[in-house]
DNA sequence: TTTATATATTATAATTTTCAAATATAGAAT
DNA sequence: ATTCTATATTTGAAAATTATAATATATAAA
């Protein structure tokens, strides 16, 4: 048995709780698995998601500013994608294990 | 494009969301990272993890009514344990992507 | 039986998250 | 210039989470 905690662990998983706090939030996982088939723009994801314009907004807002999102802007649409690697494997694993046959 | 969202990915999204929300705090993270090694008396967790006896057994408690965790009672200790496969499998990759060389 | 140890539960206050409504901005179309 | 469309921001209330303290329980030891 060791002592304390490496605090190199505490600190990880500070940094992890943080990501997973944001990934937590049903309405954010549907947004971000729509965004795993690629880029789609606010409206869309607002019809393909059934979610409100104002909460859609604060949630792509929360996103981009964690750095999980980035944008693109089109003739007067705004395109989102995800721009971070480890948000994608972490889909990816979570669509192994919950929904692979 | 297609219409609403699959009501089967929306289900899922809250499931998933539900189990993530438990995951997404750096205290029970490292509680479960501290468990990936094996069971842990609780008195044990406390130390390892630094948390005080009541955040613990409220940590623990919602861990184990959510089904991440059993216990096994022996001596007057009570030893928990990782017993849900998929929690397992989540910190192998949360492991793989953010501790991994 | 009393005391000590290990763990669990309850209550409550503080903080954080979430939703909804209103308002703002920016570019395109008229 | 005005209006429309797409998106963003702000605000405030409701709900959920977290920490802390106090109390409870169950078993072992004295």
């Amino acid at each position: 048995m060791q002592g304390a905690p490496p605090e190199e662990m505490k600190e990880r998983c500070e940094t992890i709780a943080a990501i997973l706090k944001t990934l937590a939030n049903p309405q954010r996982l549907t947004i971000l698995c729509t965004l795993t088939e690629g880029e789609k723009s606010v409206g869309e994801l607002q019809k393909i998601c059934g979610i409100s314009q104002s909460v859609m907004s604060q949630h792509l807002a929360r996103m981009r500013l964690q750095g999980f999102l980035r944008t693109d802007k089109r003739q007067n649409f705004v395109y989102y994608y995800i721009s971070d690697e480890r948000i994608l494997k972490i889909m990816q694993s979570l669509h192994d294990v919950f929904c692979a046959e």
